[in-house]
DNA sequence: ACTATATTTCGAAACATGTCGAATAATAGT
DNA sequence: ACTATTATTCGACATGTTTCGAAATATAGT
């Protein structure tokens, strides 16, 4: 069977790291604070608002910055955000594509 | 935010349990052959096929019959699946709901 | 009762994860 | 250069997960 015939299906591989990046209660917390400030390929902090993303969301959370470091990094490796420095902050978004593939998954689509 | 605050995170509880029920490989193929036989509420043995889910589900798999079990538990404990006994073997099936709530989540709508 | 098949429970070993604090780097503004 | 802010890396520790094999349980048919 050719399950990779299509570069946009997400593999079981990669779709298990996807389910276990969202697995953790704090990273899913960042997840969806992402997904409520923003929508899918624009950066989470408008023009006036300076602050950092990475920064902004571990309020709530109450864990180290080292922690809230990790997390992200653990969510962007398993290519459901993506993250870029902007001056001292480093901003983050959610993979545009990556929520219309996740929500087609459990739809049973052949064609994620 | 004061009522929604524990409300959310019994639902962050509640979705990181799924996510993590579906974070390993193997049990996201079971998950995915239920996905494939059963449609929701639907049992997966029809009448004449009298053959078990659970150790059907191992097909394929290369795990010992102790883990299959651990893991259909574990996605039953996630909410993720339901099972019941029937005879020698337990029938497993996919949660008739939780398709259409996962993918929702996905699409950022406020459902419960 | 005995046997065969299907599934679960238990104990254990190897491995992975979440978290922290301390140290380090990157950038901006004095 | 110095300092402040932000974010990352590192080492460490406690806890959790994956997996197995052996033993136990459940059920059906002889």
């Amino acid at each position: 069977m050719s399950n990779n015939s299509i570069k946009n299906r997400l593999d079981n591989q990669r779709l298990a790291e996807a389910f276990k990046a969202l697995s953790n209660p704090n990273r899913l917390k960042i997840f969806q604070q992402l997904m409520d400030c923003c929508t899918p390929g624009t950066v989470c902090s408008t023009e006036e608002v300076t602050k950092s993303c990475v920064g902004d969301l571990g309020n709530g959370l109450d864990i180290a910055p080292s922690t809230l470091s990790h997390h992200i990094k653990e969510l962007s490796r398993a290519g459901l955000i993506r993250m870029e420095r902007r001056g001292q902050h480093v901003d983050c978004w959610i993979d545009p594509g990556i929520l219309e593939q996740l929500s087609r998954f459990f739809k049973g689509d052949p064609n994620p």
